[in-house]
RNA sequence: GGAGAGAUGGGUGAGUGGCUGAAACCAACAGUUUGCUAAACUGUCGUACCUAUAACGGGUACCGGGGGUUCGAAUCCCCCUCUCUCCGCCA
């Protein structure tokens, strides 16, 4: 959520930038939003003054009964009645007006980084960096989901059966692959100094609203109503939500952690080869990593969480590129986001294995992520996240990439956690 | 699931209707003293919003959350949530 303050500060930068990321009716929004904003802040003065005579009042009632002047109390209650009158009214609309403009402020999206293109679509992303050589594969090739398949690792059908479409079984060597990524991931992370976080996979109302996946992303998330519950559909929500409504000391930067989990999605509308095989799934792995800087240094935190996944794609030896995303394609809380794909040999396609983006303030002040500064003075912290690495879609990549007619070849760096080199 | 107890500022913890935005202690921060450290002493020490401005100024709200009683609520009433203890169940 954007800071009222800052929009109306400087309102004509922030509709232009609203702008690059294709938000509809910026003008209109910001404007209302404005208007809103001095009108609630005009109703809030009346009442706060009015608030402040009722207290005088009262305190006078006090000592016009201790000193027994029962006449003056009784004309002062009067008096007290009366402009109570007034400010129910008051408050009414100040109430009615903090809603809106909190409703209005929630569907603003954050603010662009400067060095966000302009752009629609997936098409005007910039591809940045394309590392490593695209192999040529044997004639037999075959795409992930007949590997799984072939050498029963990932049941798909088994999954149909026990659960639905989108939630696979993993199977001998296919369960025990999941576990080494796992595991390398965290250790990768851990290397490069974030900590290590086991976090729950349901969180409660507060929490999803406060990443914001809630109240806009609702149907993404699968609910327990009877709980007030959500699956989490990221570790970003849990990890991030450890820090909500906390007040850090500068010296506390940067705070970084990382934490495997589950992550289950809805994802209502999706269909054809996108969601073949592992290409897209209900409930998934991945290891996240977060982090919450002091706002100075937060886009040289995000670079290093960017060498960090490059680091782990390199030694997965997979070929990848990193995508800068557009104003269009990027999500409504980022600021700034890449996007790493690695390249599906057999489907001929990059897929996308991580996002790191940073979101400057736009979690923290819904979060209540502050810190105090260098004057002592309260001021909102800048979170970062990424993924390193989601697992279903790198399992496809290295499935594909590393078959050979003898089977498929696991990477050096993972055959310490596999304890296999070939699957077979 | 049953019974009971509780929720106050970074922590411990006082406070049962007005003098309490909140004692005291601890921690923290700044300073004095000091050869250094320690100790001692002095001061500062919640958050948000509004307003103001020459100003370290003024106002409102917040003692788990929501509602109520009252001229006035941390304090009384109602509802909810959470925590703890005991019992039951259980990986």
């Amino acid at each position: 959520m954007l800071e009222i303050n800052k929009i109306r500060l400087n309102k004509e930068n922030v509709i232009e930038l609203l702008g690059v990321k294709n938000f509809k009716d910026a003008d209109q929004k910001i404007n209302t939003l404005i208007d809103l904003d001095e009108k609630k802040r005009q109703v809030q003065k009346q009442l706060e003054d009015i608030k402040a005579d009722l207290n005088v009042k009262a305190k006078e009632i006090g000592k016009f009964m201790m000193q027994g002047e029962k006449d003056l109390a009784e004309k002062t209650k009067q008096e007290v009645a009366a402009l109570k009158e007034n400010s129910k009214d008051l408050e009414k609309e100040l109430s009615e007006k903090e809603k809106e403009i909190e409703e209005l402020l929630l569907s603003i999206p954050n603010l662009p980084h400067s060095s966000v293109p302009k752009g629609k679509t997936a098409e005007d992303n910039i591809v940045e960096l394309m590392e490593g050589e695209i192999p040529k594969l044997w004639e037999g090739a075959t795409p992930h989901w007949d590997l799984c398949a072939k050498y029963d690792i990932v049941d798909f059908e088994l999954g149909n059966k026990i659960t639905g479409s989108g939630f696979p079984v993993y199977k001998g060597k296919g369960a025990k692959l999941q576990r080494a990524l796992i595991n390398f991931f965290l250790d990768e992370a851990t290397k490069n100094g974030f900590d290590e976080v086991q976090p729950p996979l349901m969180v409660n109302e507060a929490s999803a609203m406060a990443t914001g996946q809630l109240p806009d992303k609702e149907g993404q998330m699968y609910a327990i109503p009877l709980d007030g519950f959500y699956m989490i559909p990221t570790a970003e929500v849990p990890l991030t939500n450890i820090y909500r409504d906390t007040i850090l000391q500068e010296k506390d930067f940067p705070i970084k952690k990382c934490g495997y989990s589950q992550c289950f999605r809805r994802e209502a509308g999706s269909y054809g080869k996108d969601v073949r095989g592992l290409n897209r799934l209900h409930q998934f792995d991945k290891v996240e990593i977060v982090c919450i800087a002091h706002p100075d240094k937060s886009y040289e935190q995000l670079e290093k969480m960017k060498q960090h996944v490059m680091g782990i794609l390199s030694k997965l030896e997979l070929p990848y590129r990193i995508l800068r995303l557009c104003g269009g394609d990027m999500s409504f809380t980022s600021a700034l986001t890449f996007d790493f794909e690695t390249y599906s040999a057999a489907q001929e396609r990059w897929l996308e294995v991580s996002s790191v983006s940073n979101f400057e303030t736009f979690q923290s002040n819904r979060l209540k992520l502050r810190f105090k500064n260098q004057e002592g003075k309260t001021q909102l912290a800048h979170t970062l996240n990424g993924s390193a690495l989601a697992l279903p879609r790198i399992v496809a990549s290295l499935l594909e990439n590393n078959q050979t007619p003898q089977g498929i070849r696991i990477p050096k760096a993972l055959v310490p956690y596999t304890g296999f080199e070939i699957i077979d």
